[in-house]
RNA sequence: UGGCCCAUGGUGUAACUGGCAACACGUCUGAUUUUGGUUCAGAAGAGUCUAGGUUCGAGCCCUAGUGGGCCAACCA
């Protein structure tokens, strides 16, 4: 068995198991190991979430500990259930099982009783100005915060307002409970961050039990430290959040357990490719692509309908690392992956996606005979098929020329090339409409060449192999051919998205397939031999539609 | 006028904690090939942001500078 070398990876170990492993050495029990991949349900995840999704299953199954799947889910304005659910399919797609399946949601009541433990304690207090006031409060990252007028309030009071608060007795945006920490911190998120508001919004899984609401900072430490995560990985945008992440941690009562750490990663940036939830949720609303699962997207939706392995992608994100530097990684990596995998996978099928007419004039009309095609090169468990050959044919227009060049492998007058699986051709003539556009290509065959058979006229070397289909037994096919979606490497640095997109990243084409492609039912994976991947996209009464996954390496140089 | 993080071939990641910079993608040769695919063999390409310092020795340590990122949502 071939082992992918690129799979072998090396015992290197990177910064985060590093860590790891540094606390294990210092006393950490490895059973003590605890991971959790936290996405908020608020939108679709895409690549950029595989490489967290992988760093923390890799971790469990590495070490051998659990890893939960936690939605963070405290803001009810943006979340709902059918993003829980592509969530959940999404990470099962992957190949991956999660130990626990739990919500910051589950963990309110907690939350709340904790929260006024903290006030008990003088640690937080409820604001009664408006937000903007609270803003402008805070300074600048140059300039101290001034101390809210309620920040001394009375215990008493902040209790009875905080209660009255969750019974539903104020109106939104009238109190926040805040933590009371430092004005003049340098660190902004620590001057007195906000831990509750109040929102009359019911919530896909408590429904209206509660109208105020965790914030993150709040909740996220705090749900670690429930499910005794040891190790919360997160992107590098959340490293000032750390120092408020084990503030709130210290505040609460003691209990003899460990405090969970926080560590950051570089988040992945992929060249052409847009990953902000905004500017996809753009893309969408101006109609540049059909939805979150359009082919074209980068969320891990998008990408199974555009025919991506799963293991490719796990493999994109292992080669691309875990550090701590500002990355943007070339497509091609991935599309490399891509490739590796449909390689070894795929059957090849006969598809003609802009064809002409190839008239074989010594061959009988009428006759037809069935030749044999190895599915697939790469897996001869894959078997072999029947293909229909006969007189009049297709041929791809780009794969003939009247006159060729030295470069020029395929056919032209006069010249002789292969027809895949069949015989060795020559053309004779071409036949042009009034603008000059060839409309078919006359030639003679080689009886004795042909495939398979033991004569030395078929192993007959010529410099080109072409594709081609019975135009009698041949069926049209749907392709939608797509591109990348930007012209400009990083889109990102554009403000105006509009501008770097590629208006002709979908084109729909009819192609000609040999009737093997009838076979293949919807998700299949194939090679349009010499094109490229193709996934079956749909397969109903006959009608048949593939999305392209990517093209063949072309190492043609015109 | 602030704080924190980062800096290695075109890209991404390494360099066993100081010992003549490696791997993958990409690029370029050549071989094989009934896919200009795959496979195989090989090559080019960085002297590690800059300037100092410590050291027999620095990509790794120290100092300063430069460049980039993040931080002022009742978002996560």
């Amino acid at each position: 068995m071939l082992q992918n070398k690129n799979i072998i990876l090396s015992n290197y170990k990177n910064f985060i198991e590093q860590i790891i492993e540094e606390d294990l050495k210092k006393g950490y029990k490895r059973d003590e190991l605890c991971f959790r991949f936290p996405p908020e349900p608020n939108g679709y995840l895409h690549i950029g979430h595989v490489k967290a999704i992988t760093l923390n299953f890799e971790l469990g199954k590495q070490y051998n500990a659990p890893v939960n799947l936690r939605f963070d889910d405290t803001n009810p304005v943006k979340e709902n259930s059918h993003f829980v659910n592509e969530i959940k399919n999404n990470i099962k797609w992957l190949g991956y099982k999660w130990s626990k399946i739990c919500y910051a949601s589950d963990y309110f009541e907690q939350l709340y009783k904790w929260a006024h433990h903290l006030i008990l304690n003088d640690k937080a207090y409820i604001d009664s100005q408006a937000s903007e006031q609270i803003a402008l409060q805070k300074g600048t990252p140059t300039n101290p915060g001034t101390n809210s007028p309620f920040r001394n309030r009375p215990q008493e009071e902040s209790t009875r307002l905080f209660t009255e608060m969750r019974d539903g007795k104020h109106k939104e945006g009238s109190h926040v409970l805040r933590a009371k920490i430092k004005m003049d911190s340098q660190n902004m998120l620590m001057r007195d961050p906000v831990m509750y508001r109040i929102l009359y919004k019911d919530h896909h899984r408590t429904g209206s039990n509660w109208c105020i609401y965790p914030m993150y900072d709040w909740a996220h430490g705090e749900s670690d430290y429930i499910e005794k995560i040891s190790h919360s990985l997160c992107t590098l945008e959340f490293k000032p959040h750390r120092d408020l992440y084990e503030w709130f941690l210290d505040q609460l009562p003691k209990k003899n357990k460990k405090k969970p750490k926080q560590r950051e990663f570089a988040r992945l940036n992929m060249s052409y490719t847009v990953m902000s939830k905004r500017k996809l949720s753009y893309l969408i609303e101006n109609k540049i692509v059909s939805s979150w699962d359009d082919p074209r997207m980068p969320t891990i939706s998008g990408m199974i309908k555009r025919g991506y392995p799963a293991q490719a992608l796990i493999n994109f994100v292992k080669k691309a690392g875990i550090a701590k530097r500002e990355n943007t990684i070339d497509v091609s990596l991935l599309e490399f992956f891509v490739k590796e995998e449909l390689n070894k996978t795929c059957p090849r099928v006969m598809v003609v996606t802009d064809a002409i007419k190839l008239i074989i004039i010594n061959y009988p009309e009428g006759k037809h005979e069935m030749l044999e095609a190895i599915n697939n090169p790469e897996d001869e468990h894959q078997g072999k098929r029947e293909i229909v050959f006969s007189r009049h044919l297709y041929i791809e227009r780009e794969d003939f020329r009247e006159t060729a060049n030295r470069k020029f492998f395929r056919l032209a007058i006069g010249k002789e090339v292969r027809l895949k699986n069949a015989y060795i051709i020559k053309a004779e003539k071409c036949i042009k409409n009034e603008n000059g556009d060839v409309l078919e290509v006359h030639c003679t065959y080689d009886p004795k060449s042909k495939s398979g058979s033991n004569s030395e006229e078929s192993q007959r070397k010529v410099k080109g192999t072409i594709h081609w289909v019975d135009i009698n037994s041949s069926i049209d096919v749907k392709i939608n051919e797509y591109d990348r979606l930007f012209l400009k490497e990083k889109p990102e640095e554009n403000d105006d998205l509009l501008k770097s997109i590629n208006k002709d990243s979908k084109k729909l084409i009819i192609g000609k397939s040999e009737k093997f492609s009838l076979s293949f039912t919807k998700g299949q994976k194939v090679q349009f031999q010499r094109k490229g991947y193709y996934i079956v996209d749909e397969n109903q009464h006959g009608i048949i539609s593939f999305n392209k996954t990517v093209g063949l390496r072309d190492g043609w140089k015109k």
